[in-house]
DNA sequence: AACATATATTACATATATAAACTATAACCA
DNA sequence: TGGTTATAGTTTATATATGTAATATATGTT
């Protein structure tokens, strides 16, 4: 195998993602960065996340979750509340219009998200998967 | 599977792979985009690429190879040359130096891609560059 | 010659990364 | 208690990276 081609792949595969995403949720008036700090949201039992947990799960330096929070406030689709028990916490919470928001586009995301998995199998997938996770394994992430 | 949990695998692990490239390629002076673009043209049969083609291969803009190729130019690591059968056409191929830059660094790249694949055999390797690229064809790029 | 196309660059806008300083709160400990 | 240190988050400034659109130049076409 040619050194760095499946780094080579990654790369591509990462950036075809990006652009797809980001084409079907423009017409949303989000980004793909801001689509998935509401996810992650919108994924928790409890509703809600802080911050730091957001940093740490999106991959993203705690001043670029500063930024898009900030967007995503401004625009009226989260909350920031200060936590009860510690109140250096702040509490990301999805608003009415943050929630109606994704299940607008969720039918979007679902084709999308099919349509990346087309070629796969589900056992190919989930062989996929496994091996990419074992990739992670070993890097600095 | 959790929806888009493909994708954020792969964007963890294309940021790792790119966070750990830079840091190995800093003490040399060069990035990782840069560090793409000439292993690319140090690929070729005939050591000269055009810039269309760098765009091509590295998925990047033409306007980011613009200004890519003029930071290695600007560090004597490669040369401009027009083409005498098309005059639009910019041929670029690696100085001396930048060979000899990639001489040096390349032991600490395979080591690094070593440790990226360490995890993996290499039948899984294989499996999952297979994988991947079954993937990208079902994508946009 | 006039027009359309291809290639690369330029100028501008946006996005992201990095690092330091700052606010507020919490934890610790003598 | 009072004083120190640590933590969570934001803010600010700066640097780097990338994307978009318009421009210049060369080529091909009719």
């Amino acid at each position: 195998m040619g050194p760095g081609k499946l780094a080579r792949l990654i790369k591509h595969i990462h950036k075809a993602l990006h652009d797809d995403a980001n084409a079907i949720l423009k017409p949303y008036g989000i980004n793909h960065p801001e689509y998935n700090l509401l996810m992650m949201i919108y994924g928790t039992e409890s509703g809600t996340m802080l911050p730091s947990e957001l940093a740490e799960a999106a991959g993203e330096k705690s001043a670029n979750i500063t930024r898009l929070t900030n967007e995503l406030c401004e625009k009226g689709l989260i909350v920031r509340a200060s936590s009860a028990e510690d109140r250096r916490k702040v509490e990301l919470s999805l608003t009415p219009a943050g929630l109606a928001l994704i299940n607008r586009f969720l039918p979007d995301i679902c084709g999308l998200l099919e349509r990346q998995g087309r070629d796969l199998s589900l056992t190919e997938q989930k062989q996929l998967e496994k091996l990419l996770k074992k990739m992670l394994n070993g890097l600095s992430a």
